[in-house]
DNA sequence: TATTAGCACTCCATCTCATCGAGTGCCAAC
DNA sequence: GTTGGCACTCGATGAGATGGAGTGCTAATA
């Protein structure tokens, strides 16, 4: 058992119940309802004294005079880091996540579509995947094809075997036979380039061939110059309109304001990857996101927990939905979700 | 002027003030407003007969006795196939339009995400692309490539010069060398062939000659089993969070609706390819979907327009909003919209 | 000293009732 | 055929009244 700062066992037992139970119903917690449901040797008087004493130290708070507790922030972060006992999957549950990751493995984009899909399905919450963080890959292979008159195919493959494909015009095309080559060449000179930076960077370099292969640099700068900006998909998301369910959304209001941010998909991975820059958590590799990070996202939370590609964090994935979420059911199928996404990853890098 | 069922001038011009103050103030629109607004030389008593009959015909309705009136669905297929004038677009909407085609036109699907992105941008509402139909898609080229061990690159373009990339994994890899005999043997054989079909349709064909041409036949065998099924994207939707402005969808039950429906991709597919079916409209190529596709979707209505790669009618671009949509503007930029997707698509087609 | 029973109090949710006003339908007059 | 006038309808709004869940506090109890 964990040091637990400040509190009590007693006040820890009824935090707990207030919590568990609000998590459940979604209806403030009163006295009764804490020494009913979950029997202590105690009476309402002496609970509710507690309560106020909890109220006090901010882990709770009333919607109004006189009515129950409710769990603050605060009271939530101390539910996920010192109370809540993480419940382990059941075999149907595994089973279920097992069977998704057996089929369909051999692309990196489709593992964390089914991914994303997965998680919004199980947690009846929106779902997220974040895809291998662009900032970390590198490219390991480029491949050109003649796909029709002054148009080629750029097929990109990084190190974590993602395959991008994109397509260009191109006024003076190639040689059909030179193309080959060309790829080559390109893969040859950008091999171990990040794929942010590959445009810009390469440049340079390739200036200095224009003497010495002067023929094959030109056509590989035509072709880069080509390249319209990147911009795939960086996450998934699924299920978002699941959320409509919860009683905390029921308020349009707020309602737009979720549907707002998670449509902006930069404010979704940027949430993810402040999570991820987290030292440590008590529940392993899973984060549990209680604070706001952004003013406009109020009343959202995160659980998520970072996959490995050959060992090294590269990306995210999780379940997104309003604070009150069963975290100790969801921390484990997210847990469990990220290391079959990193196994299924794995197999596909270099 | 089109021939006029039923209605006469009189009864014609008041509903068509009605229909258009609706669309505009969202509310039940009464007699006095009418007279005031659109002063026609005539009394708020005789407008008020004329409503009363407009009621009885069965183009307006009230919520309650004595409560102004709304447009049916009668009354707005009405108004937008007798009374809407269209409103052209302005010189600068369609310089703006202009300029987002004239940018990166070298990719369908980019085409089409972008699309969809304006539509909902200035349309304030919901915007869908649908790619081009599947089921008219022959192939036209594939090519492979090794980007791993064991990992080959499958690149497949249609006659509409979209291309898809997927990737296979493959025990018995094809040499290095083999690959472009390969891949040429492969286009040779589904040149033609409907993508849809590809699979199925070609093992037949390949095991022919399995005597001629053993170890080709065999590899290409080999890849296109291990294909996974297509679950390519089949159209773009955006801004679909715009859609809570609207004060129709300040019910939360309602909203949810909407966007569950708009989640259902092959759903949303389904109600445009209704559309296109429509024998014709008043509006030169631009459907406007009035009556409910579906029990579950009531109250939502589509504005949307064929677009056409070299002559041939293979997709619908349009706008998904409320009922109570500013139609004549709408239906001119979905046109118009449509007719430069045609554009920028068949110059890539072949 | 910690716990508990009891009680007064607070505040929300719900209901009823009255009022207001926009809008109608209808009739009689033009 | 059109219009002014008038009674009527009905939702929206706001002001009490009521009930109940839950609290805080105090005094009694173990």
């Amino acid at each position: 058992m964990p040091e637990v700062p400040e509190l009590n066992p007693r006040e820890r037992e009824i935090l707990h119940a207030v919590v568990r139970n609000y998590i459940t119903t979604a209806e403030p917690v009163g006295s009764r309802t804490v020494v009913k449901r979950y029997d202590m040797g105690l009476s309402a008087a002496t609970v509710r004294n507690v309560m106020a004493d909890l109220e006090e130290l901010g882990y709770l708070k009333q919607l109004h005079t006189s009515s129950g507790r409710v769990p603050t922030d605060m009271g939530y972060r101390y539910y996920v880091s010192y109370l809540m006992r993480v419940r382990d999957l059941t075999e149907e549950e595994r089973a279920r996540i097992n069977r998704e990751f057996e089929e369909n493995l051999s692309d990196v984009d489709e593992v964390l579509r089914q991914t994303s899909h997965l998680l919004a399905l199980i947690s009846h919450q929106a779902g997220v995947a974040e895809l291998p963080r662009a900032a970390e890959a590198v490219v390991k292979q480029v491949e050109l094809m003649a796909i029709g008159p002054g148009r080629l195919a750029v097929l990109l493959v990084d190190n974590f075997g993602r395959v991008r494909t994109t397509t260009v015009e191109i006024e003076h095309a190639p040689a059909l036979e030179a193309l080959p080559k060309l790829s080559a060449f390109l893969t040859e000179q950008l091999d171990g380039v990040p794929v942010e930076e590959m445009a810009p960077a390469i440049q340079r370099r390739l200036r200095q061939y224009l003497d010495e292969q002067r023929l094959l640099a030109e056509q590989a700068l035509s072709v880069l110059n080509m390249l319209p900006p990147q911009r795939s998909a960086t996450l998934f998301l699924d299920g978002a309109e699941q959320l409509f369910e919860q009683p905390e959304f029921q308020d349009v209001e707020r309602a737009r304001k979720v549907f707002g941010f998670l449509g902006e998909e930069e404010k979704v991975v940027g949430l993810l990857r402040a999570m991820a820059l987290e030292k440590e958590s008590r529940h392993g590799a899973v984060f549990i996101g209680i604070e706001d990070i952004d003013g406009s996202v109020e009343g959202i939370s995160v659980v998520a927990s970072p996959y490995q590609i050959s060992g090294k964090q590269v990306g995210m994935v999780g379940i997104l939905g309003p604070r009150r979420m069963p975290y100790s059911r969801l921390s484990s199928l997210v847990s469990y979700t990220a290391g079959m996404v990193g196994r299924a990853l794995t197999k596909l890098s270099r």
